[in-house]
DNA sequence: AGCACGCCGACT
DNA sequence: GTCGGCGTGCTC
């Protein structure tokens, strides 16, 4: 990939009446199909498209012209061109370019990037009522809406019906009579806008330095910069400047965020450097916002987006910088539906657009970190904290020479801190990754193990609904009072530690303090988290107990003691990226001590205090532990020192899935250096009723293995019953 | 993805 | 004899 790629100017190609064009559909349809333009209508490649599919309707995206491999005569008239935005040229080329990698159709990612139909109508202008005649039947109830109506100004029907104390079917009645007119109501006033022009915060001398180079990257065509930097470095006032320099050159910046509904916090940094909030994009936005914004950002009106993975796939006509916060987080792993990491499709993103893209991280992928040591990615490191507090002290615990009291999980060095730590006024964390009261539960009489009727897994006790949860499909039950397989009574024992049994045992070790128990079970939702947040700040709460919801972002000043209770979950299991996403999740979760004026302190428990991991954290040696994983991957030809694909192979019948994993496997492409591994059963071989079966292809550095795997696909015959998902650069399990 | 077409069990 | 279950296949 060239440096200096700076795309051409993509004119919109037209298309009169009679013209024969091809209309990409948002369905995995294995390409575009033909359509004619209609009497009286003109086209242009990017216009959204309204066409007839067999009974239905359904919006497009004129892609170009027709590809004529169906008959002209078959071809059916368009019914309209859509009044919405255009799809920038950049954009349908970004979906194709997905796509083709991800081996999906190009259809089921256009999908994620025009939204449904009735989103696409341009807004209705807003309508408020006020009276007109007396009503027909009047009833106490239209009296006093007729009432309410006729003082102030004309409001929309839900607020009258509100302000009478009425149901909305009242005024609906008036408004059908005549008894009440509709006015337009003045449209609403945009929100303000972020202004780059506010001075922004004093830097230290490497944040400003960071800084600039981002700064001057800005209007240099395609480049991929890795700002690196402990907690607390200041790396989000850095990439800020880089947003203010794409704002004040007229383009849009996209930032990326893992967990966009606990973005709180950082919408308030935002807000308080540009003195506005920017547009937010994430799957939970209800249907008006979507709208609204899908709208704003196609028009470019949007000067700044802050959004999950899939804001990646909005249309910006003017992007000028994205921006992927915490770009080592698995979560921008897609895993349903497309299967793509959103890290790499942003730099995708910013290559096709000719624009920088900025990856940020304490702890940055070894993928990032070997692209940057190779110079392919420019290295901004901002060396320590920015407000010149300590790191905080890494203390390991281990288990096997002081273990916790019978019946405990946290050992006597941990609880002592504990104390310690909420005498002194602080606050204190305490990190365990599973979520509910105890991961298994098994009859102490027969060995019987509760497990899931649908799914490779075992039920997990949540005691606070009172209940046993699948965390891999919706199934639950109540905690039966006999052993489902054995009869006996009361035998049934809880094994391991959850969040609830750990809040338990601080409960009963510190009668005194006020708890908070933060699992994705407990935060639903943006408002859930921003009262977490408030309370949080607002030392309502001595100690957290949390999953890895809380390890992300945030600043608590108060926040001087981090126990991490289990350092080894998640360790084992020969997944290939075990170790390194666990040292950077426990590396975000130490980073949330001492991040005020009093210095933090971190303890690790573990059994196994050798272990490279454990060492690392303990000594802060993150690039040599970097160095000790890159070495194995690249002695294994693991990536990012080759490549690897996934087929997944599921279905409800398991002899025609294992039928058609064989047949996959006796189909297998023969390339030299490329291997197939498989089929086994996949991680969780069965899955919501599904069996699954698993093969990997492995290929060197450089490999095209999306064309492999699709040639190989397109070879072998599968049942159509069975399902086969492609995951190209699979993050999950070996 | 939907929707229609098609071939086998419990209702009027 | 029909209503309806969801398996399979097509949609320019």
């Amino acid at each position: 990939m060239s440096e200096n790629h700076t795309p051409v100017a993509d004119v919109p190609r037209r298309f009169d009446a009679g013209a024969e064009i091809a209309v990409l559909l948002p369905l995995p349809l294995a390409g575009a199909y033909d359509y004619r333009v209609a009497d009286g209508l003109a086209v242009a490649t990017g216009d959204l498209v309204e066409v007839p599919l067999g009974t239905r309707r359904l919006i497009g995206v004129v892609a170009g012209p027709a590809a004529g491999a169906v008959g002209e005569t078959r071809l059916k008239p368009i019914r309209r061109r859509v009044e919405a935005p255009p799809l920038p040229a950049v954009s349908l080329r970004f979906v194709e370019w997905v796509a083709a990698y991800t081996v999906a159709s190009p259809g089921s990612v256009l999908k994620m990037t025009i939204p449904t139909a009735d989103a696409l109508e341009p807004p209705k202008p807003a309508l408020g009522y006020v009276t007109a005649a007396a009503p027909a039947r009047p009833t106490p109830a239209r009296t006093r809406v007729l009432a309410i109506a006729a003082e102030g100004p004309a409001r929309p029907a839900v607020e009258l019906a509100r302000e009478a104390g009425v149901g909305v079917g009242v005024v609906r009645a008036l408004i059908a009579d005549g008894a009440l007119v509709a006015r337009p109501l003045r449209r609403e006033r945009s929100p303000p806008a972020p202004d780059w022009r506010r001075p922004g915060p004093a830097l230290s001398a490497a944040q400003a330095a960071a800084a600039d180079r981002l700064r001057t990257a800005a209007g240099a065509g395609f480049s991929v910069s890795l700002l690196d930097g402990v907690a607390g470095a200041g790396k989000t006032e850095v990439y800020f400047e880089a947003i203010a320099a794409a704002m004040a050159a007229g383009r849009q910046s996209l930032v990326l965020l893992p967990e966009i509904a606990l973005g709180a916090q950082w919408l308030e940094r935002f807000a308080r450097r540009f003195g506005a909030e920017p547009a937010v994009w994430h799957s939970e936005l209800g249907a008006a916002v979507r709208r609204r914004t899908w709208r704003a950002v196609a028009e470019g009106a949007t000067p700044v987006v802050v959004g999950a993975r899939s804001a990646l796939f909005l249309p910006f006509p003017r992007l000028g910088l994205i921006v992927v916060d915490e770009e080592h987080d698995p979560s921008f792993k897609q895993e349903d539906g497309v299967t793509y990491h959103a890290r790499d499709m942003a730099v995708v993103r910013a290559r096709l657009s000719g624009i920088p893209a900025v990856l940020v991280s304490a702890t940055p992928s070894l993928e990032t970190m070997v692209n940057a040591r190779s110079g392919r990615y420019r290295l901004l490191h901002l060396p320590d904290r920015h407000a010149g507090v300590p790191p905080p002290a890494i203390e390991v615990l281990d288990l096997r020479a002081d273990p916790p009291p019978r019946g405990g999980f946290l050992a006597p060095a941990l609880r002592t801190a504990l104390e310690e730590t909420l005498a002194g006024g602080a606050q204190a964390l305490l990190f365990l990754n599973r979520r509910g009261y105890a991961p298994l539960t098994l009859c102490r009489r027969c060995g019987h193990r509760l497990h899931c009727p649908s799914c490779t897994a075992w039920l997990v006790e949540h005691r606070l609904p009172g209940r046993l949860q699948c965390h891999h499909c919706g199934f639950f039950r109540p905690i039966p009072p006999a052993c489902p397989d054995c009869g006996a009574e009361a035998s049934l024992v809880a094994c391991g530690p959850g969040v609830e049994r750990l809040a338990e045992e601080v409960g009963a070790l510190l009668p005194a303090a006020r708890l908070l128990l933060a699992t994705s079970d407990t935060l639903t939702g943006p408002t859930a988290a921003a009262e977490l947040v408030r309370r949080i700040e607002a030392h309502e709460v001595d100690v957290i107990v949390g999953t890895q919801i809380v390890a992300k972002g945030y600043h608590f000043p108060l926040l001087t003691l981090v126990g991490v209770v289990d350092a080894d979950l998640g360790l084992s299991g020969g997944d290939l990226r075990a170790a390194e996403r666990t040292f950077q999740l426990l590396a975000q979760v130490a980073g949330r001590a001492g991040r005020g004026a009093r210095p933090g302190r971190v303890l690790l428990q573990t059994h196994m205090p050798g272990h490279p991991v454990v060492r690392a954290l303990a000594t802060a040696d993150r690039d040599r532990f970097l160095a000790a994983e890159e070495e194995e991957r690249r002695a294994t030809g693991m990536p990012p020192f080759g490549r690897l694909a996934a087929l997944i192979v599921s279905g409800t019948d398991e002899a025609s899935v294992d039928a058609a994993a064989r047949a996959l496997a006796r189909g297998a492409p023969r390339i030299d250096g490329v291997r197939i591994l498989g089929p086994a059963p996949a991680p969780l071989a069965v899955l919501r009723g599904r069996h699954r079966r698993r093969l990997l292809l492995h290929a060197p550095a450089g490999g095209a293995v999306s064309g492999i795997v699709r040639r190989w696909l397109r070879s072998v015959r599968v049942a159509a019953s069975v399902r086969v998902q492609v995951d190209i650069d699979p993050i999950g399990f070996l």
